[in-house]
RNA sequence: GUGGAUGUAGCUCAGGUGGUUAGAGCGCCAGUCUGUGGAACUGGAUGUCGAGGGUUCAAGUCCCUUCAUCCACCCCA
């Protein structure tokens, strides 16, 4: 007798977005939409499907080798579900770069994949919004996005002292290792690697592997005071000039003219995992200690266009993630109690009164721009169908029974203020406009 | 991939040392109430106790296997 039904459970780390969870997804988006088209921003999308290559090229090895949902398509392509924006559009500036004025000034709303274990703030398909400002080469493009960030997080009424924008610089990161630590070429990678790794592996561990990359005790002890010293403190130990100091400092000289000087902070540890970034790196942090984590980062890459067609297009931008940054909305309660929705009413019906005369009240409300359902049940008991309102979250009830109907007029019940109107049809939808705001 | 926790009704969860027909709250359905909602009262339905195997006279409970979910690690958006 028992049927084997097919499993009800969604696809591990993807989500289910049912009628209340739009709710919040459609309040989320449209608070960043407003945000970041304030500053000017067009909205672009691209394909859910990309080539390998794409990927191969440039995002992290880890990304490569083991988060990629890839898959040959029936004329053997190796494609992969994109993981991220930033190369996705890399290529479609580089496919019309010629036609294009710069800079540009764009942004997307999409869902990504990543094959790894779901957990608390990542999961494996996930939501992002895209800013990116190319052919922005100077810092002004940097001011510009952390203005965005701010901007964001204002929309959203986010106290000033519950995020912080850590920054750094790729190029002067680099610099440091080079010119102060004399760390050779070769190693400054896998360095860079220990370094980013610092706060999550024991002092042994971390001391032996700066050793084994050619740190004598006294680099190390080097590099542990730059960890604890100021941007201008480290930026004094060069005994050359650095291009990476010179950005970052007159980024900060920048920072503080606008304003942001307390929302953004210099970091020394911030790095990123993405190989093409090339100068400045940023991510921002929740600073509420049961939130402690990077809610999203980005920063700027000069070669990626370079990729598809020799260009010299630098870009900068960040993702904007919508799990880790629920987290953070919930942790700080800024999502309001009652997601804003459409306002609908709901037309009861009567036994005795034809159909169609509920259907032509409809068409009529509609056209007047009024969202109306007509309750199509055979349950004609009028308290059930007030109820099956309520339930639904209708925000107002029109009963219409055949007294009303000769004398053209309805009751109309607002739910939420338990007041009832008795209103001409005629002019029902200009009425229903005002009484329901 | 590694470690930890948890799987019992639609949901949240109870079910000492194995022992009749497996429970509560919420929700759901119906009625009180055939033109007026959120309340109240009365009644009702619902479980392969995650799955498979084992021990036992007897398993939701003990053992093994497996699957799933959550959390942490790894890594990162």
């Amino acid at each position: 007798m028992s049927q084997n039904f097919l499993p009800v459970r969604n696809y591990k780390g993807t989500r289910d977005f049912y009628p209340e969870d739009m709710l919040f997804r459609n309040w989320y988006f449209s608070k960043v939409r407003n945000a970041v088209e304030s500053f000017g921003y067009e909205e672009y999308h691209g394909p859910l499907l990309e080539s390998f290559d794409v990927y191969a090229a440039k995002s992290g090895e880890e990304v490569v080798n083991e988060q990629l949902y890839s898959f040959e398509d029936k004329k053997n392509r190796r494609l992969v579900i994109r993981p991220e924006m930033t190369p996705t559009v890399a290529r479609m500036v580089a496919a019309k770069l010629e036609q294009m004025t710069f800079p540009l000034r764009w942004f997307s709303i999409a869902n990504f994949m990543r094959y790894e274990q779901p957990q608390k703030g990542r999961l494996r398909e996930h939501w992002q919004v895209n800013v990116d400002a190319f052919g922005s080469n100077n810092i002004h493009g940097e001011l510009e996005i952390l203005s965005i960030i701010n901007a964001i997080m204002m929309e959203f009424g986010a106290p000033r002292i519950s995020f912080k924008i850590k920054i750094n610089n790729r190029k002067f990161f680099n610099d440091v290792l080079t010119h102060i630590l004399k760390v050779k070429d070769e190693n400054v990678r896998m360095v860079a690697k220990a370094v980013d790794r610092r706060a999550k592996i024991s002092r042994e561990a971390y001391d032996s592997w700066l050793g084994e990359l050619g740190l004598a005790q006294e680099k190390v002890e080097l590099l542990d005071r730059i960890f604890s010293s100021s941007l201008d403190e480290i930026i004094a130990m060069f005994d050359a000039p650095s291009e990476g100091a010179e950005e970052l400092s007159s980024l900060f000289d920048l920072i503080k003219k606008a304003g942001l000087g307390d929302i953004c902070e210099f970091d020394f540890a911030i790095i990123r995992g993405f190989d093409y970034y090339t100068g400045t790196v940023f991510e921002v942090y929740d600073t509420s200690p049961e939130n402690r984590r990077s809610l999203f980062g980005g920063g700027r890459y000069d070669n990626l266009v370079n990729l598809f067609k020799k260009a010299n297009v630098s870009g900068i931008g960040f993702g904007l993630g919508d799990v880790t940054f629920q987290n953070f909305l919930e942790t700080h309660e800024l999502v309001p109690e009652n997601l804003i929705t459409k306002k609908r009413v709901l037309i009861t019906r009567f036994k005795e009164v034809a159909y169609e005369e509920y259907f032509k009240l409809s068409d009529k409300l509609r056209q007047g721009g009024i969202a109306n359902s007509i309750y199509i049940e055979d349950n004609f008991k009028l308290g059930k169908q007030i109820a099956f309102a309520e339930k639904k979250a209708f925000d107002g009830v029109i009963v219409m029974g055949e007294d009303e109907l000769k004398k053209g007029e309805v009751t109309f019940k607002h739910l939420a203020r338990k007041s009832q109107d008795i209103l001409p049809i005629d002019t029902l939808a200009e009425k229903l406009k005002e009484l329901l705001g």
